[in-house]
DNA sequence: AAGACGAAAGTGGTTGA
DNA sequence: TCAACAACTTTCGTCTT
């Protein structure tokens, strides 16, 4: 899809956009010319046909969007000028001033926290689908001023985190604080906060999307990455997950697998990895040990070393 | 000496009165 | 709003390899 734009690096007008990375492409040199994307196309579009029908199914927190609806309309009428004395309409004036105020502040916001939101996405190396996602959630925090009191950045990075979360691609409280210089309670409760005031319903995340990540930070085999989500399942049904850290689960399922493909890890560096202490690792450990029996399994890779 | 293990006390968040 | 509670962490001492 070519676009009205030129190349800053060639000139060249053959640019192309490519969706599913959301980057905006030079065919002739390559350059990857990503920068108004974002703002100008996508999430404005899908946002005002979404809202839509979030605004029906909810009732209180709509007033903001009403009282800026109510004021445009008021400040836009001609006739009621002509009719007034000078007073009330230095009042208009200064009530379209304000609707003015109002618009452009929450278009600067967003201007200021997508390019935040890109930043953090791209050090996480978020897929582009998650980032848009996030960027809606975002987009509707601002249009119901929920973002008051909170910083811009705490918001961001908690519609990306709810957005990893609903793409099943999660990271970690302790990921996304890292790349957004936010401390994790503070991620967390604007998550929550968020989440619940535009009642987007969120799944429990399930260890087991955690497990490539982990795995290949670790350099494990694939092998032995398939075999812990068998656990994980056996797991599952064996009623060991609900309640627990689903990163804990998922680090004590990655171990047991290195045990048994005799690729072991230390507790010190899966817990690393997955930001859960070996404590944790060793509690989740030797419940699954228990439970699944595993024990055999470790044992005969022990003997096959030998 | 390093890793694994377990106990004990502390922390932040949820739940139920 | 407060206290009880479960999960997780921190810390530390001991055992195993």
């Amino acid at each position: 899809m070519a676009i009205g734009k030129k190349c800053p690096e060639c000139g060249s007008v053959n640019l192309f956009v490519n969706r599913d990375k959301g980057e905006v492409i030079c065919k002739d040199c390559g350059l990857v010319v990503e920068d108004k994307m974002v703002d100008f196309s996508q999430e404005w579009r899908e946002f005002e046909s979404d809202e839509g029908e979030k605004k029906r199914r909810t009732g209180a927190p709509m007033t903001y969007t009403q009282y800026d609806q109510g004021l445009g309309t008021e400040v836009g009428r001609k006739s009621d000028l002509y009719q007034l004395g000078g007073k009330e309409r230095n009042k208009f004036f200064r009530l379209r001033k304000w609707q003015y105020r109002i618009s452009t502040a929450i278009e600067r916001n967003l201007k200021l926290a997508l390019a935040e939101l890109k930043r953090v996405s791209s050090y996480l190396k978020l897929p582009a689908s998650v980032e848009e996602e996030a960027a809606r959630i975002y987009t509707m925090a601002v249009q119901r001023g929920l973002v008051r009191g909170r910083s811009m950045e705490s918001v961001v990075a908690g519609a990306l985190y709810a957005a990893c979360r609903r793409h099943e691609v999660p990271r970690t409280l302790d990921e996304l604080s890292e790349a957004s210089n936010i401390e994790k309670k503070e991620i967390g409760r604007t998550y929550r906060f968020v989440t619940r005031e535009l009642q987007i319903t969120i799944l429990p995340s399930n260890p087991a999307d955690y497990i490539p990540r982990f795995s290949s930070a670790l350099k494990l085999s694939p092998d032995t990455q398939t075999k812990a989500v068998e656990i994980l399942d056996k797991a599952q049904k064996a009623e060991l997950t609900s309640g627990r850290g689903p990163t804990g689960i998922a680090a004590a399922a990655l171990y047991v697998s290195a045990l048994i493909h005799g690729e072991k890890r230390t507790q010190r560096e899966v817990a690393d990895i997955a930001g859960v202490t070996e404590v944790t690792i060793r509690n989740r450990y030797t419940e699954l040990l228990d439970k699944l029996k595993l024990e055999k399994e470790i044992k005969k890779t022990k003997k096959r070393k030998k």
